[in-house]
DNA sequence: GTCTATATGACGATAGAC
DNA sequence: GTCTATCGTCATATAGAC
């Protein structure tokens, strides 16, 4: 195999492992075995396993799967956007994210990991992709309150919300009620609920 | 030291470390440093560093802590729940959460780290402990529900909206945002805006 | 109840042959 | 590009003295 294709493979084989079980709980004698390399393989393409695990990190927050933000590719958000569809808006951002979480549930694992063993690369992350989200949709709830069709709350309390129940209801099924025990429902379904809830939470009440 | 107080300092100790670097970043030398006592000492209170993290975790879960629900010891909730105060049942809910997920960062640390790493106990805690909420909250919403004050949603997906906002905004500031940069508001008033837009999220509405 | 010393193996990483 | 062999260190766990 050549050598770029090599590289390739044991970054792919370490992610699922890493993922899984997170950095300190992954050897580089696992990667290498799952990888169907010796570990000296393995430190002929990184120099150590750390920089192994940034050059991963590195990777998938940069170039592949979260590059994408929930409103790029979907054109869904920008037309309802432009035509000041409320509900488009925030059931198609929801749609999009919960189905990307359920995708990309290694990514997510890996994020997590990250963050509670504290590598300084998923602060990044967060500053960035995260505050980035904040923005797009603290942007939009701004000109609506404007209108006067939200109320003044706060805009980033009300992504915070937002945020939270999907975020809360995708690291549910990803890490305690895998076999949805407690609220097994459709993504669909769960967007459409949670873009309702917060579209009439946040609207100006009449009388 | 007496048998006892020793072994309940070490798992204090041991608590602080898993809780900050997880299972596998933890070793016995670090707690047996931290708790000023020999490796060996260790090994005579718990026969393997597995039974030490579940000895640690059932202390955790069962003993202490969460074993007080957000309603029990909060007499504004139930007082609130009996005069079917919407508004107060939910806020004196959400602060109280909020204030105990700041006060145990620890505990919180501990069981995501449980639940990525795969251990069963986090299962059990989150079936039992996260059910009963459900249980709690959802009984709530059905009979207001009833009362043709909240509108027909799945309780459980109220509750898990609900529930988001704030694990979510608690995670957070326990993962990410410590410096607050993205949303520094005090519990009180996240606790409020998040009762606000879920019980108008709700909402009957008129017309 | 506490320690030092040590067994045994795992882990990250390297040397050098092919 | 790939391997086997190996090194030094660290990890879990035990033995036995005080």
């Amino acid at each position: 195999m050549s050598g770029d294709k090599r590289r390739e493979q044991i970054l792919q084989t370490a992610f699922d492992l890493f993922s899984h079980r997170g950095f300190s709980g992954t050897t580089t004698k696992d990667i290498a075995k799952s990888a169907g390399v010796s570990e000296a393989m393995v430190f002929k393409h990184f120099s150590s396993k750390d920089e192994l695990y940034g050059a991963l990190v590195e990777a998938k927050t940069c170039n592949e799967g979260f590059r994408k933000y929930p409103w790029e590719e979907n054109e869904a958000v920008m037309t309802a956007m432009e035509a000041k569809d409320d509900f488009g808006v925030f059931y198609h951002f929801a749609l999009k994210a919960l189905n990307k979480h359920q995708e990309d549930i290694a990514f997510m694992r890996m994020i997590f990991f990250s963050a509670l063993e504290g590598h300084e690369i998923a602060d990044r992350f967060f500053q960035t992709f995260v505050g980035e989200i904040y923005n797009f949709l603290g942007g939009y709830i701004k000109t609506r309150q404007k209108d006067k069709v939200f109320r003044k709350i706060d805009p980033r309390i009300i992504v915070r919300a937002f945020l939270g129940m999907m975020i809360h209801h995708s690291l549910n099924n990803i890490l305690w009620d895998k076999k949805r025990t407690l609220l097994d429902i459709p993504n669909e379904e769960a967007a459409k609920n949670f873009a309702e809830i917060i579209l009439q939470g946040v609207a100006v009440q009449e009388g």
